[in-house]
DNA sequence: TGAATCGCTTTACATTGTCAAGTATATTTG
DNA sequence: CAAATATACTTGACAATGTAAAGCGATTCA
């Protein structure tokens, strides 16, 4: 009794989770080592990261390329599926400098200060 | 010692919360109450659902219009900025198309079984 | 020699999301 | 007329998910 297949429900099903996205901007800066990758995209930890390129890499978005086990030495970088999430990206780019500036945290902010100034600038 | 504001990192933020692209997707097909939205998201609980259209509204791409409390008729509806958000859906759709194909479920398979064929047709 | 780097994994814990049921009332159905 | 269904959520208990901190084995750097 499944839906009707629908790609787009699909692909927002693994954007959404936590940190693909940043990961994938990351990447689209060119290829990188594990560490590297986790300084970039700034405060996920190793275990979420280690679990979602593995998720990446079997949905065929990432490759990992292991260059030497000792010293670790490892690559991780988009594919060309991967790579075409870029128009995504661009396209939260443009939406966001056009609607965020600076000022209140976007982040949840606990509902209970007083009256809390959106981060949206009104077009 | 806060880094530079940076826009997409922020956009990023919030629109890799659970199920709101899916919201940001229904509403772009026109306003819904909320059980409405509910069943149109699909699989999102409404506990959920109420937490991140508050968000939605806080930030300022969502409007909530209570049209009577009692029979209960509420609207939901994107703003402005939130109808602007159509440019990303229609990315992730056309990436989507492009990559996606029936087949292997997308959403986080445990990776224990055989090989595991990939999702993603290639180019 | 000792610190830092590499790519992770492990464990314990915190945050987050989900299920199921419930609330108050109006409209629809039998 | 009574029951079912709908509306918009909230609540509480529980499960899934994410995180912090530490650590591993080895090499490079000062």
């Amino acid at each position: 009794m499944e839906q009707e297949f629908c790609p787009v429900h699909e692909a927002i099903q693994f954007l959404q989770e936590k940190w693909v996205l940043h990961i994938v901007r990351s990447l689209l800066e060119g290829p990188r080592g594990f560490n590297d990758l986790s300084r970039s995209v700034g405060g996920c930890n190793p275990a979420t990261l280690a679990q979602r390129l593995d998720h990446l890499c079997e949905i065929g978005v990432v490759r990992k390329e292991v260059q030497s086990l000792m010293p670790p030495r490892t690559f991780y970088h988009l594919t060309g599926a991967g790579r075409e999430l870029q128009d995504v990206i661009a396209a939260i780019d443009r939406w966001a400098t056009a609607h965020l500036r600076p000022g209140v945290e976007l982040s949840h902010p606990v509902c209970g200060g007083g009256e809390l100034q959106s981060t949206i600038r009104p077009v």
